[in-house]
DNA sequence: AGCACGCCGACT
DNA sequence: GTCGGCGTGCTC
């Protein structure tokens, strides 16, 4: 049968209408339409003519087909930008298996109310004592709404236009016909706030720059300008000079007319890169950050658009500038997991990107000093331009580091959370008067056992994946489900010292104060930075050293610099590496050799100790030699071993449902349809089991997963799982699909 | 967002 | 009665 309808959405613009609406397809378009087009519809009782973006094709229309209306025509020449964003779309719904709305929802921006709120000011057009007179008339006529506008207005001369349609209860269609009567003016300032205020573009020292900084720029753009842009991953220590040749070939991109984007981690924006940014560029640059609000984040999107501006630097979600003239894509901190999108589209920004620089022949820049595996894969295979930044420009040597191995500390009688090296360096560092920073890592705190005299961590017999503590005393393996019961002695070395390893900062804290009460102590961690400003504010505090004692989770590692910090104490740096996910090696890897990062960034020189029950592991032993070739080959090797990405492709599919048991008979009854589809197509699939959060608001979840050699080999499972849903009619629960699965569902 | 519909008070 | 303002609800 022919797919004659289509689902529309009519513009991202009001929640009312921002869902779909199926239309008939005429017989002149038959044939010619697919997802991601954008078409003239009649909509609303005048049939007036509006855009919309067509979502899916179909056979059979979910609304009474008597009352379709038909497509009027394809809406042709759009403005490129636009065109652009939405094949994005397109390719974000193939690639990571969301629906059409989800993706347009977020490549578009959504002209968001507060937007309006912000900008839209009533003006008074007639005089003081000519409104007097006219609400008077109002009165008398029992226009009780023009009235009620008219004795507010008489008082002030302008109103913020939500404070009369609000509290004054007055619709827009009263404001208009006011208009009209030309009494007052509904006026939309095209104000923007600069977030950071005015600054002037300053011809700051030009800075010398070394040959291999000098060969990745002219590399660079010698590609693009001979028409064949690449992607480059610059694999470049803390301080070896990566934001320079950034600023640099911006500005090269700026010459020739073309726009930059640069994307960096979350919260890593710090207000020093910024001003780099800006004393470079001026109001050329515009920043988004969580902290805009939506209208605010709308203004620069058209300033982007009008050309008004020629570099923004944002998260991830800058990625959907719209820039008429695309050049360059910026990711700096690549490896950050806060470029993995976890609300569906789970896209990635890296992948995303380099899609989006393919459209619009834009090159694209990575930076790191601890790169992704799999964009060090990439590098390998000669997907990326590898370059390589190995000398700090700043002159600091890199820092001592020691790895002390807990094991020992506890059979030689030392039971606190302080290794003697690190008491004596504590110590030194305190009567120096220099600053130390401490840090834990909470992730995976969710309770790995471990055993305190020989290290062993218990482990599921078919994952590689550690165990944990579930609240009923049974330890569970989330991949498979495999479930075994407590053990009260280890069994390797029969040690009764096996256990949940459990210390939060508030208790380090604690015996800090104990063992050193004259030092000054800033505790970091959810707890005390849950307002927007208070990261900024205890950072800004330690950096004004008005404390010696910095400790916190993994949040005090990113960005910032502290050239007083000397001492760097990792107290406890196993306690990822086995937190139950394949990724965990390389997290831990990338996580101590920032911290190692963060000590002696000024003249003096620094110090590290790490703190582990595992000092053999590779990824301890990999990142206290600083030395990122040895760990990637073993970490890929275990990749290769276990068919994990990026070696192999991954996919999870979950499913959420309220009923328990029918949830359970779907992903049974999805994981045996692919094992037998599949079969022989090399697959290796993982579960189904319960997630590693069974239950979320009493919606159960299931969680399935498949490796497979070829990503498409993925994606046509992915749609072999959801005709098969359609078929068997189990659209009562809510699914989805991750192809990058770094994290546990 | 835009448009029609229906309610309610005022005026011919 | 009917005219016009004003709130409400729907749009495939």
């Amino acid at each position: 049968m022919e797919k004659s309808f289509a689902k529309v959405i009519i513009d991202i613009s009001h929640e009312k209408v921002d869902r779909p609406f199926e239309y008939k397809i005429p017989a002149s378009l038959m044939g010619k339409l697919a997802p991601g087009m954008c078409v003239n519809v009649p909509f609303g009782n005048g049939n007036k003519l509006r855009k919309a973006y067509i979502l899916e094709l179909e056979e059979i229309p979910e609304f009474p087909a008597p009352k379709l209306k038909e497509i009027a025509s394809l809406a042709e020449g759009q403005n490129g930008v636009e065109e652009q964003l939405i094949a994005l779309a397109a390719w974000i719904k193939r690639t990571y298996g969301s629906t059409m709305i989800q993706a347009l929802k977020t490549v578009l921006p959504a002209k968001q109310k507060i937007s309006e709120k912000k900008k839209k000011t009533i003006l008074r057009l007639i005089s003081r004592d000519e409104a007097v007179a006219l609400q008077a008339q109002y009165i008398r006529k029992h226009q009780t709404a023009k009235a009620r506008v008219l004795e507010e207005l008489t008082e002030q001369e302008c109103l913020p236009y939500e404070l009369v349609t609000e509290k004054l209860h007055v619709g827009k269609a009263t404001l208009q016909s006011l208009e009209k009567e030309l009494v007052l003016k509904v006026v939309s300032e095209d104000v923007y706030r600069d977030p950071v205020g005015t600054l002037q573009a300053k011809k700051c020292e030009e800075k010398v720059l070394s040959d291999e900084q000098k060969r990745i720029i002219s590399t660079v753009l010698e590609e693009y300008d001979n028409g064949s842009p690449g992607c480059y991953l610059i694999h470049g220590i803390t301080g070896s000079g990566k934001t320079e040749v950034y600023i640099r070939l911006i500005e090269q991109m700026c010459r020739r007319g073309r726009q930059t984007i640069v994307l960096i981690p979350e919260i890593a924006l710090t207000y020093q890169t910024l001003m780099r940014f800006y004393q470079h560029f001026g109001n050329r640059v515009s920043v988004l950050n969580s902290t805009l609000s939506a209208g605010e984040k709308y203004d620069q999107i058209k300033r982007a658009r009008d050309g008004d501006i020629d570099i923004i630097i944002g998260p991830r979600s800058a990625l959907f500038t719209p820039f008429p003239k695309l050049g360059l894509i910026i990711m700096d901190e690549e490896h950050e997991s806060s470029y993995k999108s976890d609300a569906v589209p789970r896209f990635h920004a890296r992948e995303t990107a380099q899609e989006l620089a393919r459209m619009c022949g834009a090159s694209l820049v990575l930076g790191s000093a601890t790169p992704s595996l799999e964009a060090y894969y990439r590098a390998q295979n000669g997907d990326y331009r590898l370059f390589e930044l190995n000398r700090r420009l700043t002159g600091g040597s890199l820092p001592t580091v020691h790895v002390v191995d807990l094991r020992k500390e506890l059979k030689e009688g030392n039971r606190s959370v302080f290794s003697r090296k690190l008491q004596e360096l504590m110590k030194d560092r305190l009567t120096r008067g220099e600053q130390i920073m401490l840090f834990l890592n909470r992730r995976g705190y969710a309770g790995f056992i471990s055993c305190r005299a020989c290290g062993l961590v218990l482990k599921c017999p078919h994952c590689d994946v550690s165990l944990s503590e579930h609240k009923d005393g049974k330890l569970r393996c989330h991949y498979c489900g495999y479930e075994q019961s407590m053990v009260s002695k280890c069994p390797e070395c029969g040690s009764p010292y096996i256990m949940g390893f459990k210390a939060g900062t508030q208790q380090i804290e604690e015996q800090i104060k104990i063992r050193y009460p004259k030092a000054r102590v800033l505790r970091m961690d959810a707890d005390t930075t849950s307002t927007k400003d208070s990261y900024e504010e205890i950072l800004a505090a330690f950096s004004e050293e008005k404390a010696d004692i910095l400790l916190g989770t993994q949040m005090i590692v990113k960005g910032h610099d502290f050239p007083k910090v000397t001492l760097v104490g990792v107290l406890a740096a196993d306690l990822s590496p086995f937190a139950s996910d394949y990724r965990a090696g390389e997290r831990t890897f990338q996580l101590l050799t920032q911290a190692a990062g963060r000590a002696g960034r000024g003249k003096l020189p620094g110090e590290v100790v790490i703190q582990t029950y595992q000092p053999e592991h590779y990824s301890i032993a990999h990142a206290a030699k600083q030395d990122y070739k040895g760990f990637y080959e073993e970490e890929l090797l275990y990749r290769e071993l276990m068919s994990y990405p990026p070696v192999s492709h991954m996919m999870a599919f979950l499913l959420q449902m309220s009923n328990e048991k029918k949830g359970k008979i779907y992903i049974e009854q999805i994981a045996s349809l692919v094992k037998n589809r599949f079969c022989g197509h090399n697959i290796v699939t993982i579960g189904p089991s319960s997630a590693m959060i069974g239950k979320i608001n009493d919606v159960y979840r299931f969680v399935f997963y498949i490796k497979c050699g070829q990503s498409e080999e993925l994606e046509k499972i992915r749609e072999c799982i959801e005709q098969y849903m359609e078929e068997n009619e189990m659209e009562d629960c809510n699914t989805s699909f991750d192809f990058d699965p770094c994290h546990i569902y």
